[in-house]
DNA sequence: TTTAATTGTGCAAACGCTTGCAAGTCCGAC
DNA sequence: GTCGGACTTGCAAGCGTTTGCACAATTAAA
C-alpha cells in the first residue's frame, strides 16, 4: 500500500487550504493563477503553500484533466552526436518553459515505433517530439486523430502538414559542393545517407545540382551508399578510393561517416587534406575535435531542438490555435571551414 | 476541460470489465498478475483487454498507490560522451525491464540539484538514478528519509552507504601510469579532474602510487589542474609543455581533456605519439575516432548504467529487502591500447 | 435602504485505478 | 447431505486535483 515512498508526509492542497483558511478549490485556483481570485486570498494561499512546502501532485492533476507539463521525446538512440545536440536544445528550452522531459528510445527497432507512439500518447505526456527518421505515416495519422500534440524534427511529412522543423539540407549540400568545386575539385566522391530518409535525398540532390550548375559532369561511380554511421563511411570511402582516377575530395552526408572516411583515407596512406579533401555534414561536437578538424555543413541542431519545443508548447497551450496545423520551420545551414578541405593537389590540376 | 486529447476515446478498466463480464476490481487484479485470480477469469480479462486495446492510465494507477514504472534520471547534461554512454546502458536496461525514463538535467546549475531532487521525488518516478558528481549529501538524506528509491553512479557516499555503482578509478589510473612507465616514460604529466570529485582524486592517487611503486619521483610541476572538459585539457597541456624538461607523456583524467591536450600538443608542432604520448580515461566513443586513436582506460560505462538500473529496480520492487542498504558495485576498468602512446623517444632515453 | 449585478468562494463530482474487507462459490471430508 | 475452509470475486473507499455550478459576499445602482 504505501509504495515505500512519499505518501507519508505529503502536503496536499487540503493542508494548504487549512493553513490559509480557504477551501481547497480556492487553493487550486489561486495556485493555477486564475484571475478571479481576490488578490489578498491569493497571497494568503501562496504564503501558506510556500510555508508548507507544497508541491502539486502531477498524477492527480493530470487525472483531473490538467496538464502534466511533461513532454515526450522519441528518438532512435542517444549514441549519435547529431541527436545529442538536438536533445540539448530541447532540454534547454523545456527547462526554460518549466516542463519536464520523458525520454523514449526506439533503439532502432524499426517497426516498433508504433508501439512507442501508442505508449507515449497514452502516457502522461502533454505532447511529443519525434526525431524518428523512418517513422511511417500511419502513426502520425493516429496521433493527429487523437488530437495529440506533436512535432516532427528533420522529417518530412508532405501530405499532412504536421508541425515540423528541419534545416536546409539541399542548400547546405549545394554550398558544400560549390565550395569544393571552387577549390578546384572536379572528382568529388559523395557518400549518401539512408535513401529512405528525405534529408539524405535532399543532400544528394543539392550535390548534383551544384555539380550541374558548375559544369561538372555527374559520375555515378563517385556515389557510394552509406547509412549515416561511421563504419559505412569507412566502407564507402574505401570503395570511392578505388575509383580511377581517384576522387580528390569526399563529401559525406554526415560527420560520422566523414570520420569513417577519414580513417579509410589514412589507412590508404593518404593525407588529409593534402591528397584528398573531406567534407562532412551536421557539425557535431566531435567534428572540431578530430584531426584534422572537419570542414562541414553546420546544422543548427540545438536551435532545431529549441524550435521544436516551442512549436510543441504552442500547440499544447493553445490547442485551438488555427495557426497550428501549418507550421513548418526550416533553419539555415552554414558552411564551417576548418582544416579538412584544401585546394586540389597540383598533380591533379590538369583534370 | 478536455485537454485536447485522449479523454474522448479512452478505454478504461470499466470497459474491460463490461466486456469480460467481471467486476473492475477483478480486471485490475488480473491485469496486475495477482496469483489468486482464476485462470479462466484471467484469460477472459486479458482477451477483453486485448480486444479493446486497453492501456492502463499511469496517472490514475500511481495516484491509487500503484507503481508508475517510471525511473527518473538526473544528470548534469548530455553533452559529454561519458554520460551519454552511461545513459545508453540505463536506457537499455530500463527498456528491458519495461520501465520508462524521465530525464532531468541540472545543466550544471550547481546548487539547484536540491530543487531537482525535490521535484523528482514528488513527481511520478518510482525511483531515481543520480549521476551528479557534485551533489551534496543533505539531498541524499532527504531522499533516504522519504524512503525514496535511488542509486548513485560514480559518486562516493562514504557515510550513508547509499546504493551505488562506480569503477576502479584508482586501479585504472595505476595501470595506465604503469603502462607508461613500462614504455620508458619517466616524466609523465598528469591532468587532474575537478578536485571536488572523488573519482578525480582516486585517479590522481592511482597515478602517484604507480609512480612510487616504480621508483619514479613525483614532481608537483607535472600536475596540471583540469575540470574534465576539453578546453581545460588544452590549457593544462600547454602548461605541462612548458615544464623543463618536457614531459614525454601526458595522462589526462578523462578522454575529453586528453583530446584537448592532443590539440595543444599538435599546436606546438609536436607529434603524437612520436614526441609525446597521450593517455586518456573513460574510453568514450570518440576516443577511437580521433587521430591518432586514443589509448585510454576503459570504464564500462554502459554496464555501469545497466547495473544502476537493476539496483534501482530491485529497491523499487522489493522495498523491504534488507540487502538494499549496503549494495555498492564497483566495476573493473581496463586499459585499451591504441595509437596515442609509444615508447619514450630515443633522444629522451637518458633520463 | 433595498435590489440587482458582479465578484469571489465552496461543494461535490469526476478522473481511472488499487486494495482492504466482506461476501460468494466451490470443494472435499465428515 | 451438511459443514468448514480455501479460493475467487465484488463493493466501496480513497489517491490529489480540476472545475461546473450554486451560493455568499461585496459593490453599485435605484
Amino acid at each position: 500500500m504505501d509504495s515505500s515512498r512519499k505518501k507519508s508526509t505529503r502536503v496536499t492542497i487540503l493542508d494548504v487550504a487549512r493553513e490559509s483558511g480557504v477551501s481547497y478549490s480556492t487553493v487550486s485556483r489561486a495556485l493555477n493563477g486564475f484571475d478571479f481570485v481576490k488578490g489578498a486570498t491569493r497571497d494568503k494561499v501562496l504564503a501558506a503553500a510556500e510555508k508548507l512546502g507544497y508541491v502539486a501532485n502531477i498524477q492527480a492533476r493530470s487525472l483531473a484533466g490538467g496538464r502534466t507539463r511533461i513532454i515526450g521525446l522519441l528518438v532512435p538512440g542517444l549514441d549519435n552526436g547529431y541527436i545529442g545536440e538536438i536533445v540539448r536544445g530541447i532540454d534547454e528550452e523545456i527547462a526554460k518553459s518549466n516542463y519536464d522531459l520523458m525520454l523514449y528510445t526506439t533503439r532502432r527497432r524499426v517497426g516498433r515505433e508504433a508501439m512507442y507512439i501508442d505508449a507515449i500518447s497514452n502516457g502522461p505526456s502533454d505532447g511529443i517530439i519525434l526525431i524518428v527518421p523512418l517513422l511511417e505515416r500511419e502513426y502520425l495519422t493516429a496521433l493527429r486523430e487523437h488530437h495529440f500534440a506533436y512535432v516532427l524534427v528533420d522529417q518530412i511529412d508532405p501530405q499532412m502538414h504536421s508541425p515540423m522543423v528541419d534545416a536546409t539540407n539541399w542548400q547546405g549540400a549545394y554550398d558544400a559542393t560549390k565550395y569544393l568545386i571552387d577549390l578546384g575539385h572536379r572528382r568529388i566522391g559523395f557518400i549518401t545517407g539512408l535513401r529512405a530518409i528525405q534529408s539524405a535525398l535532399d543532400r544528394l540532390d543539392g550535390y548534383k545540382a551544384a555539380l550541374a550548375d558548375h559544369g561538372v559532369r555527374f559520375d555515378e561511380g563517385l556515389i557510394a551508399e552509406g547509412d549515416f554511421f561511421t563504419p559505412s563511411g569507412y566502407a564507402a570511402a574505401q570503395k570511392l578510393l578505388k575509383h580511377k582516377p581517384r576522387p580528390t575530395a569526399v563529401f559525406a552526408s554526415n560527420d560520422l561517416m566523414a570520420m569513417g572516411a577519414m580513417q579509410a583515407i589514412r589507412d590508404q596512406g593518404l593525407e588529409i587534406p593534402a591528397d584528398i579533401s573531406v567534407m562532412g555534414f551536421d557539425d557535431i561536437p566531435q567534428a572540431s575535435m578530430v584531426h584534422p578538424q572537419l570542414t562541414t555543413v553546420r546544422q543548427p541542431l540545438e536551435q532545431m531542438g529549441r524550435v521544436a519545443v516551442s512549436l510543441l508548447i504552442e500547440q499544447i497551450e493553445r490547442p485551438e490555435n488555427p495557426e497550428r496545423a501549418a507550421r513548418r520551420v526550416t533553419l539555415a545551414t552554414r558552411l564551417i571551414e576548418r582544416e579538412s578541405c584544401a585546394a586540389v593537389p597540383t598533380s591533379d590540376k590538369k583534370s
